[in-house]
DNA sequence: TTGAATGCAAAATATTTGCATCTTC
DNA sequence: GAAGATGCAAATATTTTGCATTCAA
């Protein structure tokens, strides 16, 4: 539980047990929280937590790279600890977002070096979303 | 010029000017514009025209599968009237936000089928993004 | 003429800022 | 002790809703 506070000081952060709760919460689930939905669940581990110190914390986090911030197109952002360039997959009904895992989880990141030297752009990293039903939402629609 | 008024009604849509204003300027623009810029540009063409319509015409564009709205992350939502499949590139400085031509356009596109038996998901589409600084910023930072 | 589209104002939503207090180092 | 983090409240930014008026078909 304690690493949690390794990693913080690692990134040069000071260590607070919100910001312990924080990483602990986002490095463990794998649903790709949204701030709000952080909030409601740590914030009784934490009984005088803020969410504004959940919106700060995040904002710093994913300033230093610990965590990646991502918008999958309905006013909704999600927070990712899992930093490996992966490519996601989302449900347009239910809102979903699972990883794409075996070889297609880095596609966009396979194409940075071509894209690059198709364009004036120097390019530094890819976001590559893939929209559907889930598994659950397939039947119902 | 008259050639929107065919689209709007192709779309089973009621022919007004605001309308027609703002898939004309979509169709030509190559900018994928906010619904804040779009307001900005043609407010001027006419005089009565407010942000509140464009907002409710672009949801309609929208549903209607006329036009395609995507965020790149950083709060902002762009519009494009360019219904092909194709990539953004988007400088992480400026953030403008151009088109992926050749044959990395469709890059996603080719791998629905591909995730979709490696997933339990009905693929239906999907949105790549390349992010980096542009020739204007790369020399800058 | 009638149902839909518009524009205004107000409301809702999500996020950010300012600042006094408290905590970490 | 000093710099930084927190929580509260207020502000901001963006988008949506309600509704009376206007307009397209």
């Amino acid at each position: 539980v304690e690493q949690y506070m390794k990693i913080l000081k690692d990134y040069g952060l000071r260590v607070t047990p919100q910001r312990k709760l924080i990483i602990e919460f986002l490095s463990r689930t794998r649903s790709h929280p949204t701030a709000e939905s952080i909030f409601e669940e740590i914030k009784d581990c934490s009984p005088a937590l803020s969410l504004n110190t959940v919106y700060k914390t995040l904002e710093i986090f994913e300033q230093r790279g610990m965590v990646r911030k991502f918008n999958i197109g309905f006013n909704i952002y999600h927070y990712d600890a899992n930093m490996n360039p992966h490519s996601h997959i989302v449900c347009t009904n239910c809102k979903r977002v699972d990883d794409i895992n075996g070889n297609l989880s880095n596609l966009g990141e396979r194409f940075i070096k071509e894209v690059e030297s198709n364009s004036d752009y120097e390019v530094f990293y890819s976001d590559l979303f893939f929209y559907g039903h889930c598994k659950d939402c397939r039947h119902t629609y």
